[in-house]
DNA sequence: TCAACTTGCTTAACAGCGTTAACGCCGGGA
DNA sequence: TCCCGGCGTTAACGCTGTTAAGCAAGTTGA
């Protein structure tokens, strides 16, 4: 077999085990996906997929890779928008969605802490998220749209991120707790745009 | 021995479970703490624990429930505040301060979902501290602070949860990711109080 | 053509986890 | 004295992620 065709098989079986990761993922949960659950899906041994992925992290990691090209094309589309202030609520809502669509993703890359040193070369997706935020909430901070005090593009981009971020949390961790009457998250979280926004622009 | 006696010593090698699980908890967090190494610190056998605990879930429940009395104090020496919107944000702030000081207590109680029915009867504190929450907004919203759109006590108590939840939650979870210049975690959730209650009081 | 090497995969195992069945010991009550 | 119930143990089960060693088939070089 030539070095091509090998390397063709090679992302062949990798985009198998990752789909049989994924199904495991979204259906069950992150505690369903086991090494051997994948690889009797795939009718391989645990040990194969080792052939193909460091260890469970990376495949993990991989698969939340794939997966967030959602996020990364509708933060690409609304990138090109031009006023700061717009940008950044539609930013807002387009991560919204993301959470909502793939709990299980979200739940993996946003609240659970990787071991450290992990992908450190190059940039991942949240992190080129977090940097468009930034990007957005400083040429807000430029242009005079904010309160004075919230002069430091960091901070503001903490507070708008975890304003958000704190909703879906919140509902997907105790989403079947009996004595919360939960109201639709897409509507919270829109309120909790409003709300945030009105809190930090220029009366 | 006496019934008494017995219940005594039954008391005070459960103490003696939890202090340990306690210290391994805070310290190297809730990864670390494991039934073999809890028993390995107090001189037992994992199966030891099993007779005062029902399961390791338990075990971790218990020790949250003696260490939320710190927020349980907070919450209830400002219950008595009168003013429903000042109460409202020192609410907030004893929230957040038990965030920070309990950050590994903090993550499995608000950051980790919970096996379904467990503990279904007996009212935990994070109830209670939401019960608490709700009523609080509810009665803001009935003085009429609050903006009309803020109709839905329910929603509104979710809003501000979410909020300050999402501040602590991912400084915790993020805390060391290079990429992201943190900024203090008190000071941007004190400007995160602000910012909410401007966002939702009436002008 | 045949030996040597590479590649893909498996079998078997290791170390650790939560948890439980079975048993030994020991003190108090009949 | 006998027995019984409660405390603690040993040993194990079944699960996890992960790895060392080996096998078989295909490619390559002499």
């Amino acid at each position: 077999m030539s070095t091509q065709k090998r390397a063709l098989a090679r992302d062949a079986i990798k985009a198998l085990i990752v789909d049989a990761a994924r199904e495991l993922f979204v259906r069950d949960g992150i505690e369903a996906v086991t090494m051997r659950a994948i690889a009797k899906r795939i009718g391989y041994t645990p040990t194969t997929i080792y052939l193909h992925f460091r260890d469970k992290q990376a495949l993990l990691e991989e698969l939340c890779l794939r997966d967030m090209g959602a996020l990364a094309n509708a933060f690409h589309r609304i990138g090109r928008i031009e006023d700061p202030v717009d940008r950044l609520r539609r930013l807002g809502m387009a991560y919204i969605d993301f959470a909502v669509d793939y709990p299980s993703h979200y739940r993996f890359i946003f609240m659970t802490q990787k071991p450290a040193i992990t992908s450190a070369l190059q940039a991942s997706p949240d992190q080129n998220a977090y940097l468009m935020l930034f990007e957005t909430v400083k040429e807000g901070i430029a242009a005079g749209q904010y309160r004075p005090e919230f002069d430091d593009a960091h901070q503001l981009a903490q507070l708008m991120w975890g304003a958000l971020h704190g909703i879906v949390a919140l509902q997907i961790v105790k989403s079947d707790e009996p004595w919360i009457e939960w109201r639709d998250v897409r509507e919270t979280a829109r309120a909790m745009c409003d709300l945030s926004m009105r809190g930090v622009l220029r009366a």
